[in-house]
Order: structure tokens, then C-alpha cells, then sequence
DNA sequence: TGGGTGACCATAG
DNA sequence: ACTATGGCCACCC
């Protein structure tokens, strides 16, 4: 592994730290904070080593696009995700957030100010 | 060198 | 809501 590799991985574990507990981002809106020459993909990929982690990483408050838990089978269990979601205020029907706009939180927006 | 894959995204029909 | 397509970039054969 490069070292360039752990850094973007940081990077990502670093913005999905800030995630506000009740809120919720997208694999795109992180890609696009760190900089458009790395593609959502990596993100998605990198997030699939956030488990090995040592310091957590609140994996749950990062979805897709549109707001669907596309994540949910790399938790523990496949409830796990949507359990913590709700935990914090947030209401999932069939693997899709309500009211997914309201609670989306932009990391360029909140970070660049 | 090249093809398949992925916790993605945007657009089109 | 659905599929199809192209882009994305690093990984693994």
C-alpha cells in the first residue's frame, strides 16, 4: 500500500468524523470535498477498510445519493446501520431515509465557511 | 497489458 | 420506478 493511499483514506475517516450525530452525507459530497481528481468509487472503497480502524468511524451517517443505505451488508449485521440511524433521530423506510434533505449535511458548506 | 469489479454519480429514455 | 451508458480510479487477477 501506498502512502498516498492512507492519506486519502485519513481524509475520508477525518470529514465522516464531523458528520453531526443526527445527520447524513453521501459518497459524492466527500469525494468532491477532497478534491474531484478522486472518484466517489474510492470513497465507497476506502470505507470498506473503516472497520480495521482504530479510532471509530461513524460509517452509518454515509450514504448514496439518494439517501438508501446501500452500505448496510458491510455492518455487523444488516440491521445494525439502520439501528443506529434511528437511534439518532433519523427515520429509515425500506433502506431509504425521510426526509433525506433535511438531514443532509454538505461538507464543503460546513467545512469552508 | 487488459478485463472485471465496486458501500458511486449523472444523465437519458 | 426501472435499465442502460459513460465516467471515475484503484484493486486484483
Amino acid at each position: 500500500m501506498n502512502p498516498a493511499h492512507q492519506d486519502f483514506f485519513q481524509n475520508v475517516y477525518d470529514v465522516v468524523r464531523l458528520i453531526p450525530k443526527g445527520r447524513v452525507t453521501n459518497y459524492g459530497a466527500i469525494a468532491k470535498y477532497l478534491g474531484t481528481a478522486r472518484s466517489s468509487r474510492m470513497v465507497g472503497w476506502a470505507m470498506n477498510a473503516a472497520h480495521f480502524q482504530k479510532k471509530k468511524v461513524p460509517a452509518h451517517r454515509v450514504v448514496n445519493r439518494n439517501g438508501e443505505l446501500t452500505g448496510k451488508h458491510h455492518f455487523d449485521t444488516p440491521f445494525r446501520m439502520q439501528e443506529l440511524l434511528e437511534k439518532e433521530g433519523i427515520k429509515i423506510k425500506k433502506d431509504k431515509i425521510i426526509d433525506y434533505k433535511k438531514h443532509y449535511w454538505e461538507p464543503i458548506q460546513e467545512l469552508e465557511l
